[in-house]
DNA sequence: TTACATGCAAAGCATTTGCAGATAA
DNA sequence: TTATCTGCAAATGCTTTGCATGTAA
């Protein structure tokens, strides 16, 4: 918002660009546009339509399959961690520290939880050798109209 | 597996028909073949469509949405839990015991975790006065093809 | 120059809904 | 008899895809 800042050679965004540079993914103007986005705004948790009506607001214009594709591509480069909170619904997570996710039904939002904040006893986790990625979502409902009857 | 099994008449199936009753659901034909096609077999994760199948292969017939619009009733009626597991793909999970659930990505399987195994420390839930229901969903994911590029 | 990206519209898929006919109480 | 179910087919909503055009290197 207009606030001054010092060019930061190592700021997200620019750890991106290079991020993809470094992976197979050309720098274009879609993918700096979105880049830019995702990490100039600090930690967020977005969906591919809003990240739509954010582009449209800055009269630029990118096709919504280009977003849902370019969000699906910066998630398998790890840029950006995918959340899948409803059927048809999946946010995108830009924070890149080691956290796990509180989502508040009722209001559709998400809250990052530290990892430390959550003990995982799991000994039943099943030959996992090769254990890639935990996720852990804490889903909270309160009180509310549908299941009381 | 074959084994006796000595009549109890207060079986997962007979309190599901009580509870049924109870509510406003009418004990109907459609209705008592889920029910005990959930709760006959001990504890389950399935789907809209597995009940689907299952329900023909005893030679019955439920329309699909039916099956649908059954499950939703019966979570909100308490007597099963819907896990989204992904997009476009809701688990029903039959165990009434308080637990939470292990998501494995690569196979689309669950398990159940007691809920003694997962210390919540969760100072930032807001305003939660009235909390309903907590569930958790570890979503573990083991090293495959399309992460590493 | 050419392999890769983009955009559009169409397709896909699990789920939901509208409504006419069927059923429980 | 009447409020409630059921089943079908059509609709929904998010996401993906096919393919022609555009673009980075």
């Amino acid at each position: 918002m207009g606030n001054l800042k010092i060019y930061d050679p190592l700021s997200d965004y620019n750890k991106a660009i290079k991020k993809l540079s470094n992976n197979d993914l050309r720098p274009t103007k879609q993918r700096m546009i979105l880049a830019k986005l995702l990490f100039e705004k600090g930690k967020r948790h977005v969906s591919a339509e809003e990240l739509y009506d954010e582009v449209k607001k800055e009269d630029r214009k990118i096709s919504l399959a280009t977003i849902y594709n370019t969000l699906k591509q910066f998630t398998s480069h790890g840029l950006i961690r995918e959340i899948v909170v409803d059927q048809n619904k999946s946010l995108y997570c830009t924070n890149n520290e080691s956290h796990y996710h509180l989502y508040i039904e009722d209001e559709g939002k998400i809250v990052d939880i530290p990892t430390k904040n959550i003990d995982l006893n799991i000994p039943s986790i099943p030959a996992c050798l090769s254990l890639h990625n935990i996720d852990v979502i804490v889903r909270i409902r309160t009180l509310k109209d549908k299941d009381v009857n």
